[in-house]
DNA sequence: TATTGCTCGGACAACGTTGTCACAATAGCG
DNA sequence: CGCTATTGTGACAACGTTGTCCGAGCAATA
């Protein structure tokens, strides 16, 4: 009589139970797939949770096995960033496989917001943490660490916090980027950054210093500029170096964006500064400039920490390992009109 | 003596209370902000949530409240896709204003995966979701949605389902831009496009049809080519239509992988055809071809979808409304070298 | 047929939190 | 000074699920 009053509240394991006339634990027996169960009563059991629309509470299995949520966090800058997106989708394939829901949350380069942001994220009971540093002091998580929640970090290490790292070559792309230039006969390069404080960017600059040492070129501070925060922003310093007396006849743009300026700003000019850049981008063959990127497989990066990740879930408890990622030189833009450098 | 043995596990509200010296009960109305309680015991116990590093189990806080998980779903087709990765920009950070996690999942164009996941994240008790929707019968979720989970679709519309939606102009996007391509003269136009099982893709080729036939210029099925997934096709049509007898004199292109094709093709033959494109794209004003395109404003597409969302979350029992929003013509790209058609 | 061994169902408690209710302590009033 | 309001605190149960344990049922064996 009063069974089917107040529709109002989700089905509930009893409510199975009732409507398939079997106890309690059955019920929860077939929704787990525990094994020894009258293969009659499994399908009177699958029968009322078809009818009844059950489907079983996370919050109170997860709180009763003190186990597995099925999600695992991804922590990153800002998701509308295309390296991030990628970043995400890669993690996100690799997670479905392991039928496990994937939490995204943007630090937006704020340490106190990354902070808040991971402690909410194993409150929450994540099965694991896919971190993209944003601060440099993570020991604040070493609780965490150690009451269970296996992490990883990505495209930048961890600060005071010993733990498993997948990152880029950096340093070595740069490198090798730079070497090239200098082999091709250019000795002033203009360098143009995002922000020093990010390691990523560091290593490049550092990468790039290690090509120019070795050939004898120095390392003119005035053809670096930090802080280049967007396209308009590159295209201004490249303006502003090439009316210096001795302009620059390369380039070395340290990210895609800036490297979207420095080109734009070249080809106003109708310059034929040579653009070396870091990161490849999609419509890096349509731009009307010749220009060789250092490229990297942002996905692959993902998917190795995120494998990782679930090795570590699944109970791997070897010493934290540290994976660099190689990263690959691509010429890339209109075909060079003739490489003739200033004097 | 055995009170600091077993460090192993996470501090409860029990191991505070014991901590500060009060009931169980007071440490939760600390914790929950509740008036009323001495200062000096609030004091107390924060010093003890402090010390043990106390987060409070949302799984039994929502187990037992019963409500909230703050924590909204967003359902797109790929997270890589700059698309959809500035939806789930915009969505994140309307979601981080309300204090509310977000959880993307990616159907992958998949209806059965969209069904689960959609089934996956009601069943965790999301506060709400964001559908960007893959199959074309959301039916399903009539039973989630009288259960009081609030839902708003964007992008596409829901099938078989009343629920708030928030789209964007498709048609009468398409409709300015195809006008604008037929007042310049244009009467053999490409059109080219992904798929017509995707709502959006009908709309826009609605669209075209609609500004066609006023001005008297036939729909000619041999210029519309359907199924181009990726540029290399793109350039393969285009590259086909040109070596047709009267090749058209101007390309629609319904998305932006489409339109990148397009123009490379027309620039490696040096073809002058007018391009339109639906998307407007990052570098667009750095292609070497003069495009008009069809832009819109995805962020605030996902901003309108989630505030709305929010405000459903917050009580707001008031009819399912649409809410449409508009688009814009922008001419980007080189400039034109002189619009000369063929006859 | 009695005994053993094995399978499988069900009663019960527990996970960590919060809502309900009742009680203690204090203040306000006649 | 005793009575009621008001405020602050705690005991208890409950949320929906799962682990433990016991015992009923049944087949195989002596």
């Amino acid at each position: 009589m009063a069974s089917d009053v107040g529709r109002t509240k989700r089905p509930t394991m009893v409510d199975v139970a009732t409507r398939a006339g079997v106890s309690l634990k059955t019920v929860s027996r077939v929704v787990n797939n525990v094994p020894h169960v009258q293969p009659e009563l499994v399908e009177r059991v699958l029968a009322a949770v078809a009818e009844l629309g059950f489907r079983r509470n996370p919050s109170a299995s997860s709180l009763r096995s003190g186990q597995a949520t099925a999600t695992i966090g991804l922590l990153i800058e800002e998701i509308a960033n295309p390296f991030y997106a990628m970043i995400a989708g890669a993690a996100a394939e690799v997670a479905r496989q392991h039928d496990t829901m994937l939490i995204i949350a943007s630090s937006e380069e704020d340490p106190a917001r990354e902070r808040q942001l991971l402690r909410d994220m194993c409150a929450r009971r994540v099965d694991g943490l896919l971190v993209v540093p944003a601060g440099d002091d993570h020991s604040f998580l070493r609780a965490e660490v150690e009451l269970g929640t296996p992490m990883v970090f990505l495209d930048r290490p961890a600060g005071g916090l010993l733990a498993d790292t997948v990152l880029l070559d950096n340093r070595g792309g740069a490198r090798a980027g730079v070497r090239r230039l200098v082999e091709a006969g250019h000795r002033r390069i203009g360098v143009l950054l995002d922000s020093l404080s990010v390691y990523t960017m560091r290593e490049r600059l550092d990468g790039a210093q290690d090509a120019l040492a070795p050939a004898g070129v120095p390392y003119d501070t005035r053809l670096v500029r930090d802080g280049v925060r967007d396209p308009a922003e590159a295209a201004r310093v490249v303006s502003e170096m090439l009316d210096r007396p001795d302009p620059p006849t390369a380039f070395f743009s340290l990210n895609n964006r800036i490297t979207l300026g420095v080109i734009e700003e070249l080809h106003r000019r109708g310059s034929d500064a040579a653009v070396l850049g870091f990161d490849d981008f999609d419509v890096a063959r349509l731009v009307p400039h010749p220009l060789t990127v250092i490229a990297y497989d942002a996905r692959e990066l993902a998917r190795t920490a995120t494998e990782l990740l679930f090795r570590r879930i699944g109970g791997d408890r070897s010493w934290p390992r540290t994976v660099v990622l190689p990263t690959e030189l691509i010429a890339r833009g209109a075909a060079p009109r003739r490489a003739g450098h200033a004097p």
